[in-house]
DNA sequence: AGCACGCCGACT
DNA sequence: GTCGGCGTGCTC
């Protein structure tokens, strides 16, 4: 049942029905009916006359074993009630029932006495098959009154019609590449992998442009060959249109989607498709993970280094990690595919807990691009302004050139900071514990964390000043004001989550892009993610030096990846590119292994500080955060945590100290981190921690992170 | 999680 | 003298 009680409910089944493990009933709990799932876990004893009977059984197939045992690891895992973790397979209310059957028509052989062309050309096609009104005069070319007429007249039975598929069938070998060598060698040992039908994960590793798509693609018809389904994990699925053209070129048809912009209708349409194996190929975000494959074959995880695959709400997992954990549980292969993977990838890839698959050559005769950095100590840019001579120099070229620029910088909103000149006054959130971004274009002050936002004032709330508020530091909409005044005649674009109204809008920009509709193109993180851009051929990057610095040691993997991203757009046409990083530290490893267009350098560096930390994969991690509106409650209660927390050989616990977003929305929140040897049970130590605890007084609230993601 | 029950402050 | 705030506890 969807509560967080550890043990599941026990109930009488009525007479002459059967049910089975993974089936999904409706049963009574309390005042209200719920969804539950049967289990096969032996029943706890309770007295015969408090078991109240199954509602009903819904007519759906069970959920798989596979998927069973999936949602109770998931469940362990991340110390989250079993319960909750199936309530999220199960949101889908009208999915459990059987989808409504059309209305459908069929010719009963009667003739008309009147005949008409359009008549006519309705029933040659009703003469065989069944229709629906619709679809009918659809295909005869006619008005739907033309068929209501004729159904009027008695010459159609009605039948009921199933549903049509909402996708339909990839075909494996629509449209197949051609390979080099070293692809085809790579094709043919993920095919034999594929053949031992055993669980195992497989590391594609390749730069971008070396056709990693299209190796996995193979896999892909390998599998719909053998009739299996296949789940594609992509980050920020919503605006990769130009994933499913890629798909749909190669295989004649396009993919489901599954991600937070599907309607709830068409989600319980999926769904219910998915369970009854009619859908083989589902392209989702990471939620796609718990859907109820009947015949599960195969999961690939695009970019699986990406950030948005770690949910940090509800219960808190990273999607690749759980997608290794599902593919583990349905015994099928899992591939992990990344221009930059992940350190933890690389170390168990060197470990040998997954095979790395090695993409070197760049597919075409594009070279890599030519990386260079711009040193902001000996060429600066002018005062108040943020790009560099060489960086303005190179632009120019480039425009000369009939081609893209692309400037990235990783800041949304115009400047980081906005204070007044007079007194100084800073412009805090005053739900969070970070400072408020001015949007010019929207003339707010916005906090990036809670969303709050008013109005840019003209005066100083704090000394009255007037018009004395000046912005610290770039955003990407003084980058553009910039460029704009640089470079007046250059069409130019900003790529940004809240310049960029919708994901139609971010299509249409990005089409622009590729149509060489724009000059120069300034963004944020989103550019990084998958699009491909046929002329750009230089890069810049305002400020390389964000997140090297900050003692995040996840940072400077972050920056390796988004560069290697952001200027592994350029040049993948023929041309040679051109990035330029402009840093302060020229001598930082990062950015030296970027220059050198060296990421073993990177990694090697990487990998060694991980190791001698013990932090992951050479450690384990776990955070508790605890929070409240009451700020003392909450640093209370995380103390109480740590007195109680049991000594065990091997794992410590750090803090409590303020979380990194102490204070958001209208929460205080204090964290405790927990650090294991790799081979502890941080799980179990993390339950003995809670029970030993007393309860928190009402309002505090206990979150539990395993493997969090910023261990700062 | 979601709901009922229950105990204390502002209205007809 | 009642409505409704949310704090506490239970659901097979």
């Amino acid at each position: 049942v969807p509560l967080p009680e550890p043990r599941p409910f026990s109930y009488a089944l009525p007479k002459d029905t059967q049910v089975k493990t993974g089936s999904i009933v409706q049963v009574p709990l309390g005042s209200r009916q719920v969804v539950g799932i049967v289990t096969d876990d032996e029943p706890e004893k309770i007295a015969p006359q408090r078991l109240r009977p199954i509602t009903r059984i819904f007519d759906c197939p069970a959920l798989p074993q596979e998927l069973m045992r999936f949602i109770r690891f998931v469940a362990d895992y991340t110390l989250t009630p079993t319960g909750l973790v199936a309530r999220q397979v199960l949101r889908v209310p009208a999915a459990l029932d059987p989808e409504e059957m059309l209305e459908g028509i069929v010719w009963n052989g009667r003739h008309l006495n009147k005949m008409t062309p359009a008549r006519a050309r309705v029933l040659a096609l009703a003469r065989d098959g069944q229709w629906t009104p619709s679809g009918l005069a659809a295909a005869a070319g006619v008005s739907t009154s033309v068929v209501t007429t004729l159904q009027k007249q008695g010459i159609f039975d009605a039948i009921p019609l199933p549903p049509p598929a909402l996708v339909t069938p990839p075909e494996p070998n629509f449209s197949p590449p051609q390979f080099t060598p070293v692809q085809a060698r790579i094709v043919d040992e993920i095919k034999k992998e594929l053949d031992s039908r055993h669980f195992t994960t497989l590391l594609l590793d390749g730069i971008t442009g070396s056709g990693k798509t299209e190796v996995y693609f193979e896999a892909v018809a390998h599998m719909l060959e053998q009739g299996r389904q296949i789940l594609i994990l992509l980050p920020e699925i919503a605006l990769t249109q130009q994933f499913i053209s890629r798909f749909h070129a190669r295989f004649g048809a396009k993919p489901a989607e599954w991600h937070s912009d599907i309607s709830p209708r068409q989600r319980e349409r999926i769904w219910r498709q998915v369970i009854e194996g009619r859908i083989q190929v589902v392209a989702g975000a990471r939620s796609a993970l718990f859907l109820p494959f009947s015949n599960l074959g195969l999961i690939v995880v695009d970019e699986e280094h990406d950030s948005s695959y770690k949910q940090e709400e509800k219960f808190f997992y990273h999607a690749r990690d759980m997608a290794v954990a599902r593919g583990s549980r349905a015994n099928i292969a899992v591939i992990l595919s990344s221009a930059t993977p992940s350190i933890e990838s690389q170390v168990n890839a060197r470990q040998g807990r997954y095979r790395r698959l090695v993409l070197k050559n760049r597919f075409g005769s594009a070279g890599l691009p030519y990386i260079t950095a711009v040193d902001m100590r000996k060429t600066p840019p002018e005062p108040g302004k943020f790009l560099s001579p060489p960086l303005i120099k190179a632009m120019e070229e480039t425009r000369k050139n009939g081609q893209q620029s692309l400037l990235f910088l990783n800041r949304r909103g115009f400047a980081p900071l906005t204070l007044c000149r007079v007194c100084g006054h800073r412009f805090s959130c005053p739900n969070c514990s970070s400072w408020l971004i001015e949007h010019r274009f929207r003339g707010i002050l916005l906090c990036h964390h809670c969303g709050y936002h008013k109005p840019t004032p003209e005066v100083c709330p704090a000394c009255g000043t007037l018009d004395h508020l000046v912005p610290c530091g770039p955003g990407v909409e003084r980058i553009a004001e910039e460029v704009q005044e640089t470079f007046p005649q250059a069409r130019l674009v900003v790529l940004s989550t809240d310049l960029v109204g919708s994901v139609k809008q971010l299509r249409l920009e990005l089409e622009a892009i590729t149509n060489g509709a724009v000059d120069i193109i300034i963004g944020t993180q989103l550019v990084a993610k998958g699009h491909h851009f046929p002329h750009l051929t230089l890069v810049g990057v305002i400020d390389a030096d964000l997140g090297l610095t900050g003692g995040d040691p996840r940072a400077a993997e972050r920056s390796f990846q988004l560069l290697s991203q952001v200027t592994g757009r350029a040049g993948r046409e023929d041309k040679q590119a051109f990035g330029l990083l402009q840093t302060y530290q020229a001598e930082h490893p990062v950015i030296q292994a970027m220059i050198a267009g060296d990421r073993q350098a990177f990694y090697v560096h990487e990998i060694a500080l991980r190791q001698r930390e013990q932090m992951p994969p050479f450690g384990r991690l776990a955070a508790l955060i605890v929070s409240s509106e009451k700020r003392a409650q909450a640093e209370h209660h995380a103390r109480l945590l740590r007195q109680f927390a049991p000594k065990a050989q091997g794992i410590n616990i750090l803090g409590p100290a303020e979380a990194p977003l102490a204070f958001i929305r209208n929460h205080y929140r204090f964290r405790l981190l927990v650090h294991g040897q790799r081979n502890s049970d941080i799980q179990n130590y993390l339950r003995a921690t809670l029970s030993a605890t007393p309860a928190p007084t009402s309002g505090v609230k206990i979150a539990i992170d395993i493997d969090p993601q910023s261990f700062l």
